[in-house]
DNA sequence: AACACGGGGAC
DNA sequence: GTCCCAGTGTT
């Protein structure tokens, strides 16, 4: 295929079929990477209404960057992935303080600041500013390996700068915006990772993985993630309708966000497991009023690298009891200081759905 | 270079 | 269940 043709073929039918998506009604650079970030590693439906959260609460680069972390993440919660979030927060500081609340334009200065890796920066500088930087993601993976029949593993970190190499070369040095977002609304649309509609594609005369037979084979990808699974149970601590809460630690998944009282375990907690279990929490053990069913509301997290199996379990404390969560630990207090609770960030959508 | 990090949807 | 998604930061 002729490299020109391929360009103005594809823009051309991005034009003619690109979906109204809320951040291309301008372009805005603070648009642009905030729809950026939020869309990394998440699909179209699900972060459409967070992005729409996120202009109407921080329309511009300095008032994200005024709000507080739990602000943001309070917004980000469900989302996943909450780097992002905490990244997004920081840049939009560098953003004001370095740079004058002005986005740079160039891929290299971009790429410095937290948040923003390869993909995010070619797409602000190309989609922003129509610098002429090709992005690499899995769409583009899909595609060009397809049509062009490209058979390098993309699990192999040296493949990247073939498919950059090839989709700089292919792009338009006048609408390298219109030509990068052209071939991932092809992969979004068109070219699935499963069942692609071939049939409506610009280029099912000449693709190589169509004419060849070879749609299931491409893109070539090895690398396999290994999965863990694993049992968290839940305590819903309940008195004088509230709710303990206390934060997770520095490492690991959902670090530094809320959750209920937690017990990791590899066997089913008895009464006697959840009772021995709060008593260490809080130095002593509080007057109960009722305890639920165990094992009666079993959720499944699946993950990236495991799957969690969440159990819910809920104590009632009697009303004469009262417990805080401050200093990093549970302390006990009269009915009066329940209050002194910190505000809930919450690590999931159960949560999110069934108690706040 | 390998790994951790979330969650939802399609099949 | 398995695979994928408009990736980045850490080790």
């Amino acid at each position: 295929m002729q490299i020109p043709s391929f360009s103005n073929t594809i823009i051309q039918w991005y034009n003619q079929n690109k979906r109204d998506l809320p951040w291309r009604n301008n372009k805005d650079p603070y648009s642009i990477w905030l729809s950026e970030i939020i869309l990394q590693q998440t699909k179209v439906a699900q972060g459409t209404p967070y992005f729409l959260k996120f202009i109407e609460n921080f329309p511009d680069v300095l008032s994200l960057s005024k709000a507080k972390e739990e602000e943001i993440l309070r917004l980000w919660q469900g989302l996943g992935y909450y780097s992002r979030a905490r990244n997004l927060h920081k840049c939009a500081k560098i953003l004001v303080e370095e740079y004058n609340g002005i986005f740079p334009s160039d891929y290299k200065t971009l790429l410095k600041l937290p948040g923003i890796g390869k993909y995010t920066a070619a797409a602000i500088a190309s989609i922003g500013f129509d610098a002429p930087v090709p992005v690499v993601d899995g769409n583009v993976y899909r595609v060009l390996s397809r049509i062009f029949g490209m058979f390098d593993d993309i699990s192999n970190v040296s493949t990247f700068k073939l498919f950059f190499n090839l989709s700089q070369d292919l792009l338009h040095p006048k609408a390298s915006g219109a030509y990068n977002q052209a071939v991932m609304e092809l992969g979004a649309l068109i070219c699935h990772p499963v069942a692609p509609q071939c049939e409506e594609c610009p280029f099912h005369n000449q693709c190589f993985a169509l004419n060849e037979n070879k749609i299931q084979l491409l893109p070539v990808k090895t690398k396999k993630v290994k999965k863990r699974s694993k049992t968290i149970y839940y305590i819903v601590l309940k008195w004088n309708n509230q709710i303990a809460l206390t934060i997770r630690d520095q490492d690991g998944i959902w670090k530094n966000l809320y959750e209920f009282i937690s017990m990791e375990t590899t066997k089913e907690p008895d009464e006697i497991d959840l009772l021995d279990h709060l008593k260490t929490l809080f130095h002593g053990l509080p007057s109960i009023h009722s305890i639920g069913p165990i094992g009666a509301n079993m959720q499944k997290h699946i993950l990236t690298h495991r799957i969690i199996y969440a159990n819910f379990i809920e104590i009632e404390l009697n009303s004469t009891n009262a417990v805080a969560f401050k200093d990093n630990k549970f302390q006990w207090y009269g009915i009066e200081k329940a209050d002194e609770l910190p505000k809930p960030i919450l690590i999931h959508n159960y949560l999110n759905e069934h108690f706040f």
